[in-house]
DNA sequence: CTCCAGGCAGTGT
DNA sequence: ACACTGCATGGA
């Protein structure tokens, strides 16, 4: 894709339908933070980016073109056709085209498979702000700073080995909660080489999903966010609480709905894009608190 | 105070 | 196969 160099920074025309904030706001990662209105704060990949939206560009601060080549073009999956995704699943039907006009602009991160994993296990039965602030407690505790702005000092990602030495007392003082002991076991499974992408990538999905669900405290829906964010399985359709409602309320006459029925539903109606029309589905359902009580 | 959150493991039928 | 329950923690 095209780029412009201007002093430290790299600059993009925006004509491929991004949205900046949707993309990261819509619950698909958690380390990031709003400097401003369109302005934000990325750490991904052992670094931490300033990107601004603008009237038709987007700004990555302070990068080089290698890095803007070889992480930030991959990671905000910049490359892909997403125009012929939500032309395909507008004509689905009216609920998912409204769904996908909500918020059109959502691109489909590739995180970093570790952190990734590590992340969906801490938010089984928590909340996002709540996520977001005990990744950052790890980090700070369990690795190295990256850089500082605005008086605030950010840290990396800690590796396996680090959150494994850290022993489920020091995850504990990081408010993991009873999930310090899944942590602990997603590291063993992780550095024995027993869990790797290298073997999922040799993998079907379903195989793939049932090696990830080996790890304790992973289950359907961790593992189906793990496919979809860090390993590019967009067959996928990972079902929470949100997406639970917002397809009963949608597709099943307001009725409880069974997973194993949302499942069926999605591979047979989204197939290769359910993962694409997840994530509208998501935004959608938790942004406007569809099927929510009250 | 109670209830719930991008669920899951354990236990029981 | 399915239903029920406890779980660390923080916020409404």
């Amino acid at each position: 894709m095209d780029f412009e160099v201007k002093n430290n920074n790299i600059v993009i025309k925006n004509n491929i339908g991004f949205n900046l904030k949707d993309t990261l706001e819509c619950g698909q990662c958690f380390r990031f933070e709003v400097l401003s209105d369109y302005e934000y704060l990325v750490i991904a990949h052992e670094r931490l980016l300033k990107v601004k939206e603008t009237d038709g560009e987007i700004i990555f601060f302070d990068t080089t073109p290698e890095d803007f080549e070889n992480i930030w073009i991959p990671y905000f999956d910049f490359e892909r056709d997403y125009d012929s995704i939500k032309n395909t699943l507008k004509g689905k039907d009216d609920f998912l085209k409204t769904a996908v006009e909500y918020a059109p602009g959502i691109k489909i991160l590739n995180q970093e498979f570790f952190e990734c994993l590590i992340s969906f296990i801490i938010s089984q039965n928590n909340q996002i702000p709540n996520i977001k602030r005990v990744i950052a407690n790890l980090s700070e505790a369990y690795s190295y700073p990256l850089g500082t702005l605005n008086g605030k000092t950010y840290y990396a990602f800690p590796t396996a080995e680090a959150l494994l030495d850290a022993g489920i007392d020091g995850l504990m003082k990081c408010k993991t909660g009873f999930r310090a002991k899944y942590i602990t076991d997603a590291c063993e499974k992780y550095i024995s080489g027993e869990i790797s992408t290298e073997r999922i990538s040799k993998m079907d999905t379903a195989s793939a999903k049932e090696l990830l669900m080996s790890i304790k405290g992973v289950g359907p829906k961790v593992s189906d966010c793990v496919l979809l964010f860090s390993l590019g399985r967009y067959d996928v359709f990972p079902t929470d609480v949100w997406v639970r409602r917002v397809m009963s309320e949608l597709y099943f006459g307001g009725k409880p709905v069974k997973i194993n029925d949302i499942h069926s539903f999605a591979e047979k109606n989204f197939g290769s894009l359910a993962g694409f029309a997840q994530q509208y589905l998501f935004y959608y359902a938790r942004t406007l608190k569809i099927g929510a009580k009250k």
